[in-house]
DNA sequence: ATGAAAGCGCTAACAA
DNA sequence: TTGTTAGCGCTTTCAT
C-alpha cells in the first residue's frame, strides 16, 4: 500500500493538486461540489497529510519539545500531563525527552528539537548545566523557550517555578502555631538552590517570630539517607515531635523510619512536608503538605508559551503559589 | 536571525549544495579540505539540518508514536522511560500522546502519528476501544506496530504483554506455602480481562493443590473501594490473616487501613501484591510483590520494533515473564 | 572531486 | 472557479 498524497487524488479527480488542497481546506474559491467530490474521496482514501512537507512548506512545526531530567517521576509526570493536554487541545504535539540530569544528553535532545524544528520548547535544566546560552539563543530562531521548575537564576528568561520560600514558611508556620518545640527539618542537597532557598525561609520564620523551637537541620541525598537520619534522631533520648520534610523524596525515607518504629502519627511524632501531593494521600492519616503542584505549573507554563507563540517577546518570571494542604499528620 | 541552510553555508564557501551536503555526511567522494571547511563553518554558524526536509525527501521520520492512557502513571512512567532511552539511543525521538482512556482522543492521537508519518508506533489500547482495524492497516503504510499491555485479544498482531495468569499463580503458591488459611483477594475491575485471567488463575492454582484455605474473593475500581473492603474484613471476627492484591491501585487503598488500624504487617496480617514494584518499596516492611516491570516491558517492546523495521513482517507474541520480589510483608 | 537537476508533498502568489 | 508555477531544505542520480 503506497501513501496518499494530493497528487494522487488530483489524478484520479482530473483536478490540479492545488484546486484538491484548497478543497480539503474548505477553501471559499472552490465549488461546493468539487469540494463534495474531492473530500468524498480523501475520507475513502484515508488520507493524511503530510506533516513534514506542510512544515516544510509553512516554516512552522505544530510541534513542542519537552526536555526532563526523568519522566519517572511524579512532578515531572504531572507536569507533563497538564502540557500534553493544552497541546492537543491547541493542535500540537509534544515530543518529550529526557536528560538524565546528563549535560551532554540534555545538549543532544536540545538539537533534536532545533532539527525538528520545533515551535516552542519547555526545560527543565539539569542542575549541572553551566552554560545555558544556547537555550536563550534559540529564541533568536524565533523559538520560544520556556523554563520551569529549576530555572536559571540570573538571566533574563521566560521562567515559570515555585515560591519555593513561601512553602517553606508555610510550613514554619504551622509548626510554631501548633506549638511544636523540637523540630527534625530534612533538606535536600546543599548545591541545589531551591534547598538553600528553602532552608534560609524556613529558618528565618522562626527567627523572625522569636520562636524558641529547637531546629535540628540536616542535608540528605537521598530517601535511604533521609531514613537513617530520621532512625537517628527518632531512637536517640532527645526525641524530636516533628519531622518536616523538604521533598517527597525525604517524605517517604521518613515514613518507612515511623512505619519501622511503629511511632504514631500525628501523637507520637508530628509530620509536614513540601510536596507534590501524591505521597501524601498515601499515608494514613495522611500527610499534612505545601502543595507544589505540577500540574498546575504545565498549565500556567503553556499559558506562558502561547503569549510568546503570540507575539509577547518580553520575559516574565511567572510563580506558582504554594497551598497547604491539611492532612492529618500535625 | 534567520535559520541556516545547506543553500547558505554552499554560497559562503562558493560551493554547490550538493558538496555541501556531502561533505557534512563525510562522503568520500569529497577533498579532506573541503570537508574541513564545510565542517568549520557549519560548526561556525550552529548549522542543524531540517528534519522536516529530510524526512520528506527520504520518506523516514526518525520518530516513533507512543499512545497511553495516562502519563502520570508509575507503570506507564516507567515503560515509557524506557522507550525514550532506547529511542534516544538509536537516534529517534519519541511523540507521547495521552488518549485519557477516550476512544476519540485515541483516533486524533493516532491520526497526528499518521500525519507525522512516524515509523512505528507503540500502543496501549484503551478498554473502551472496539475497533482496532485502523491500526491494524496501519501497518500497510509501512509503519510498525506494537502493541503492548492491554493488547486486542484475538486480532494478529505484535503484542508484548505480561504472563498475567503466572503473576496469580505465583502469588498464590507463596500464600499456600505460607500456610496461609484466610485470604482476603481484592481484584480490579470484573470487566477488564485483566481481572478475569488473574482472578481464574489464582483460584484455580488453590483448587490444583486441594488446598483448604477460605477465599474471600472481592473486586473494586478504585484504591479507596478497596480500602474500604480491606476495612470491613479487617474488623470483622473473622480477620483474614492474608491480604492479597490484584494491582498498586488496591495495594494502596489497603496499606492506609492497615496503618489506620494499626495493624502489623506480617505478623497480625500478611500483605502480597502484583505491582510494578515503586510502591512496595515505600512501606515498612517493603511488600513482597510478583513485578510487572514497566521498564523491561519497555525495552521488550523497544527489541520488537527494531525486528519490525529490521523487515521481520510476522506477527509475535511477547511475554514478559512475572518474578517474586521478597519484601517482609508475608 | 564537484556540480546540476529532479523531486519528496505541500502552499500560495499569480495567471487565466 | 481552477490551473500553473515556484519554492520550502534536503538527498541522490547522473553528468562533468
Amino acid at each position: 500500500m503506497t501513501t496518499i498524497t494530493l497528487k494522487k487524488i488530483s489524478q484520479v479527480l482530473g483536478l490540479s493538486i492545488s484546486t484538491v488542497s484548497r478543497a480539503l481546506k474548505d477553501h471559499p474559491d472552490i465549488s461546493v461540489k468539487t469540494k463534495q467530490r474531492v473530500m468524498d474521496l480523501a475520507k475513502t482514501l484515508d488520507y493524511e497529510p503530510n506533516a513534514n512537507a506542510i512544515n516544510l512548506r509553512t516554516s512552522k512545526s505544530k510541534i513542542f519539545g519537552l526536555i526532563v531530567p526523568h519522566i519517572s517521576n511524579y512532578f515531572y509526570e504531572s507536569f507533563i500531563s497538564a502540557v500534553e493536554e493544552e497541546s492537543r487541545l491547541h493542535g500540537y504535539s509534544l515530543m518529550i525527552l529526557q536528560s538524565g540530569d546528563d549535560p551532554q544528553i540534555e545538549m543532544d535532545n536540545f538539537k533534536l528539537c532545533r532539527q525538528n524544528r520545533v515551535m516552542g520548547l519547555f526545560i527543565c535544566i539539569s542542575p549541572k548545566t553551566k552554560d545555558i546560552e544556547h537555550f536563550i539563543r534559540f529564541s533568536e530562531f524565533n523559538t520560544s523557550v520556556v523554563f520551569f521548575d529549576k530555572v536559571p537564576s540570573n538571566l533574563l528568561c521566560n521562567k515559570v517555578c515555585f515560591a519555593d520560600a513561601d512553602a517553606a514558611i508555610i510550613a514554619a508556620k504551622k509548626i510554631i502555631q501548633k506549638k511544636k518545640k523540637n523540630v527534625l527539618a530534612i533538606f535536600g542537597d546543599k548545591d541545589h538552590s531551591i534547598t538553600q532557598k528553602r532552608e534560609a525561609a524556613f529558618k528565618s520564620e522562626f527567627k523572625n517570630k522569636n520562636d524558641d523551637t529547637k531546629l535540628i537541620i540536616e542535608h540528605v541525598s537521598s530517601a535511604e539517607e533521609a531514613r537513617n537520619v530520621c532512625y537517628k534522631y527518632c531512637r536517640s533520648k532527645n526525641k524530636p515531635d516533628t519531622v518536616f520534610c523538604m521533598s517527597d523524596e525525604t517524605l517517604t525515607g521518613v515514613m518507612k523510619t515511623l512505619q519501622e518504629m511503629h511511632l504514631k502519627v500525628p501523637n507520637d511524632i508530628a509530620v509536614i512536608a513540601i510536596s507534590n501531593g501524591f505521597f501524601p494521600k498515601l499515608f494514613f492519616p495522611e500527610i499534612t503538605y505545601i502543595e507544589t503542584n505540577g500540574y498546575k505549573l504545565g498549565k500556567l507554563a503553556f499559558g506562558r508559551m502561547l503569549s510568546c507563540l503570540a507575539g509577547d517577546t518580553t520575559t516574565s518570571e511567572l510563580i506558582q503559589e504554594s497551598l497547604l494542604v491539611e492532612g492529618g499528620s500535625i
